[in-house]
DNA sequence: ATTGAAGTACACG
DNA sequence: CTAACGCGTGTACTTCAAT
């Protein structure tokens, strides 16, 4: 029984929004991210519209750097609340390419049933095997596209395949504003080309521990290395298994464009968090403790807004020079207790101040919900 | 032998 | 000074102690 899998990703989303709302910005580069500070921003880019990724700036680049790469462009703050208005707006639009009614999610698991699943504010899946051919699959999302420019003046891409991975990299090689359909017949001669970054799941230490395959240490002679999917195939899944743990097997299977994973609402939140990056590394303890006193209470809010206990706290402390570490105390029960947050995250956060010297980057808190 | 806690690494949008 | 690198969330691995 294959499947029909849609899957619907936002043009340069948040970059694309600014240029709506502000339409003399249109076809300048446009930075969506952390101020940069004439260059000395801690931050990083949420989003470059094209214009600006031809100076190399791309999302999750230090705003530094791209303010280096190109400190004419228009850096704008983030205005989420934007954001989120319109993706839930085009969300709606999404959900409507359903049938009428969809199947309740407990007893939809019937593989292949109507579904729809959000997956960030700007990318959604829709299970449309109940249409049965590609080509009226195709129509749908040619509709779907045109009435989200018409009613939201915004592009999007749209990837078909008979899974959601395939659905997924189809849309990423088709953007911006794109329609790319996989059949099943046509995956093996799509993926085989790709770098094996370009598979999910593969970022950026897997994809150099991968590439580096064959290098011979004793006579430092290069070998071929692993660089595209065609290669990675190569690999049995017992060795990839031995470097990657059951992430390697994963890896074995998408390589070959399988993939089951159901489209799926179901999202349970099993934890909530908080942190925060100084402006400059600090050990000032009215900086430290006054930000990580309104972190407790945050989190704390959030755990009662939706009716949450918990029973570990993890705190977080990035020191100078970006090394990492983390704190955890697990409770003897259950607990949704401002008192008990407060003085449990404390003492961890004390305990990494009388260990460790170094001037303090970041500090987070995070709650294991039950 | 299994489970739980603590800590680290990596990935993704 | 070839480093610059947010935030929120999830999964998996390793090590060690307790059951």
């Amino acid at each position: 029984m294959e499947r029909i899998i849609l899957h619907i990703d936002m043009d340069y989303f948040f970059a694309q929004i600014e240029e709506r709302e502000n339409p003399q910005f249109k076809g300048k580069s446009i930075v969506v991210g952390a101020d940069p500070k004439e260059g000395k921003g801690r931050g990083v880019v949420s989003t470059a519209s094209y214009e600006a990724r031809k100076y190399g700036i791309h999302s999750a680049m230090p705003i530094s750097k791209a303010y280096q790469l190109c400190p004419k462009a228009i850096f704008l703050p983030v205005n989420m609340e934007l954001y989120q208005k319109v993706s839930e707006e085009i969300m709606e639009i999404v959900k409507k390419y359903l049938p009428r009614s969809i199947p309740s999610e407990s007893e939809g698991l019937l593989r292949g049933s109507p579904a729809f699943e959000q997956v960030s504010l700007d990318e959604a899946y829709l299970d449309l095997s109940f249409l049965k051919s590609y080509s009226k699959t195709e129509a749908l999302a040619t509709k779907l596209k045109n009435e989200i420019l018409e009613k939201e003046k915004l592009t999007a891409t749209i990837g078909i395949g008979p899974n959601k991975l395939i659905a997924k990299m189809a849309a990423e090689k088709a953007k911006p504003n794109g329609l790319l359909i996989i059949k099943p017949n046509q995956v093996k001669s799509f993926l085989e080309p790709l770098d094996i970054e370009d598979l999910p799941g593969i970022g950026p230490k897997t994809g150099e521990k991968l590439r580096v395959i064959g290098i011979n240490p004793h006579t430092k002679s290069f070998g071929v290395g692993v660089n595209k999917i065609k290669e990675l195939k190569k690999l049995s899944k017992e060795k990839l298994a031995e470097m990657f743990g059951v992430v390697g097997e994963a890896i074995y299977e998408r390589a070959r464009g399988i993939d089951e994973e159901p489209v799926s609402s179901e999202e349970i939140i099993k934890s909530i968090g908080k942190q925060i990056t100084f402006e400059k590394d600090t050990r000032d303890s009215e900086i430290i403790f006054g930000n990580f006193e309104k972190m407790i209470k945050e989190v704390h809010d959030e755990l009662k807004e939706n009716n949450f206990s918990f029973k570990t706290i993890t705190v977080i402390c990035r020191f100078q020079g970006f090394e990492t570490h983390t704190k955890s105390k697990t409770l003897k029960e259950l607990t949704n207790n401002f008192a008990i947050l407060k003085k449990e995250a404390k003492k961890l956060l004390l305990r990494f101040m009388i260990e460790n010297p170094k001037l303090i980057r970041l500090i987070g808190l995070r709650v294991k919900i039950c």
